[in-house]
DNA sequence: CTGAAAGCGCTTACAG
DNA sequence: CTGAAAGCGCTTACAG
């Protein structure tokens, strides 16, 4: 049925053959242009683009042990900004020439999530990948441990973790918080409060964190609220507490969850944002569509990818380059200007109507 | 630096001498474990276990032309729903085993799109995946022709395409707009809008149609509105709109649009749903998030991908059997059930506070 | 049921 | 600057 239309793929034999060449010619125009005399190159060019020529990636890799390909690894894609970074990521990875693996890593709801991690993390370093890129909200120490026994170039994009060691590009959440507090301490506000997951995120906790210090610095009583993500949840929690009292201000982790305090509070007949404020993180399309509007601290998800791609790029060249050095055995000093491997990438304020 | 930590992984000759045995029987057990005695498959699955053996997959890809992995091809994954199929896919793919290789599309933001896109489809197929999820909102004809004189197997995700050769999962949007404009008309409602995107969307062209459809049947005048998908731009639109006059109901193709007509309303004082009841697609967070709440046609994203995978893991074990045959020469006929190549995934309806 | 051997399509020292 | 040849780590007929 398929077998009388197929048409297999041109090889570099072809390529060779037709260009009167060897195929260690051909090879060369693809991977070292340099080494190959410019008319014999240019004919050579010529023919791979008529034949639409494009080597088979599995025989590279496994020549060359380098797979042009890099893996991104992640919970899943409609958790939060994922999908943004990942298209940041993806750009820059076009941009490099780096293909994409994906392994979006549900181990969560597997019986056993440390078994099926684990798991996940032979997979892709088998995978033959030249790098990873990690994103989640945290990552155990079991796995920076695999990281480090591997040869792969990993970075923690917008994933926190105390080993500094390994390289990450993320944004100074704590900061933010910190910055957002006190300028809404130096507006003459007293009563803050933060309202945060019930669920354990690690991003949240610096949130917190930064909150607290401020808070503290001014002599001012924190109060944190956990809440549930889930809308139909955390709208009767908020009832509960806005039925007895409310704060001048409420910054919220999350910008969904900032517009469902909102919402509660304006069926309460709580005037927004005369006598309640409320500010969220992330400015994604909800705090638009808010009435009032939001105020976000804007956190530039498709930037934090790029950024971390970029780098992952660096190191994955710093390691290309190991490799000779080490095989030459010589200590290679010199050229060796460091890679800065951990990057913050700025955040900014969006203020809207739900502040004054 | 690395070179002294490096650990290079097991390959199948260590497995083969742990094991005792020739490589043969341990690629054997990997995948055709039925014909290795038993006794022998279980030390060798033993050993594979202890030494935590994985298979280069570059090797396995070159030696059988089979890599276990699939392409998933889609614009921005920040797009509508992408991220919400991309993760059906994943987690099929995963109980499925296969691996996942990702492409954004982003050729439209190219000086020349139709060039960066065949180039893409070239990277695609000679990255030799064994299967192809294409995600868009259409299809090139061109893109077809490619598709069929390649071997690879391609199922389209929610995209558009009038040859139905090619095999499709998606969502039949005209029914679903048909439907829910009857229903509001059955409910005693004349006054009935469309509101859609000035970019053209195949998929929303569909949703237009099938409410036409029913207003003609119903021999109501139709009236579609095409605005931008833009929330600040379509604010506009519909002020100047609204202003003028209002519909008794209006269906909006995508929720987030619906979200931003709802609020428009409001502050020109109509009252929701006495005065105009508001119908969006898709049911993400939005409609839950807006007040009044929004009533939805509910599109099941993530069921969609899985879907699509489903059909693709079959489509690709059909032609593996194809190709078998094929070798043998004999027509292959008798357990030929046919597979179902064009498959809709059903919609359900949330009514909420938008509608009465 | 198992092993020896060819081959998948490339890359890359090594000669020339 | 170019070619002949070995090798990357697997799979799979082919013998036995």
């Amino acid at each position: 049925m398929k077998g009388d239309r197929r048409t297999s793929p041109n090889k570099i034999y072809d390529v060779a053959g037709a260009a009167g060449v060897s195929l260690a010619t051909v090879s060369r125009v693809l991977n070292h242009p340099e080494k190959v005399k410019p008319a014999t190159r240019e004919k050579i060019e010529k023919i791979i683009k008529e034949l639409g020529y494009k080597p088979n990636l599995n025989a590279k890799g496994l020549a060359s042990s380098k797979s042009t390909t890099i893996a991104i690894v992640v919970p899943e894609l409609t958790r939060s900004s994922i999908a943004g970074m990942v298209d940041g990521i993806a750009a820059t990875a076009r941009r490099r020439g780096y293909l994409i693996r994906l392994f979006v890593n549900n181990s969560n709801n597997d019986e056993n999530p440390m078994n099926a991690e684990r798991e996940l993390w032979r997979t892709v370093i088998s995978s033959g990948v030249d790098g990873i890129l990690y994103i989640n909200d945290e990552i155990d120490d079991e796995y920076i441990e695999i990281i480090k026994e591997s040869n792969v170039s990993v970075v923690l994009t917008n994933t926190i973790c105390a080993d500094l060691t390994i390289p990450y590009v993320a944004i100074d959440y704590r900061k933010a918080a910190y910055e957002m507090t006190k300028e809404m301490i130096n507006r003459g506000n007293k009563k803050i409060w933060i309202i945060s997951t019930i669920k354990k995120y690690n991003v949240n906790d610096l949130k917190v964190k930064g909150y607290e210090e401020a808070m503290k610095e001014a002599g001012l009583e924190p109060r944190v609220i956990n809440v549930s993500g889930k809308t139909y949840l955390n709208e009767k929690a908020y009832e509960e507490i806005l039925k007895e009292e409310h704060p001048d201000v409420a910054i919220v982790v999350r910008d969904s969850m900032a517009v469902s305090f909102i919402n509660v509070a304006r069926s309460l007949h709580i005037a927004i944002p005369d006598d309640l404020q409320v500010i969220g993180f992330q400015n994604t399309k909800y705090a638009e569509l808010s009435r009032p509007t939001l105020t976000c601290i804007n956190t530039p998800i498709y930037e934090i990818g790029e950024v971390a791609m970029d780098l992952l790029t660096d190191l994955m060249h710093e390691a290309e380059l190991e490799d000779e050095y080490y095989y030459l055995d010589t200590p290679r000093e010199e050229g060796k200007e460091e890679i800065e491997i951990n990057k913050n990438v700025e955040y900014s304020v969006v203020w809207r109507q739900s502040t004054r």
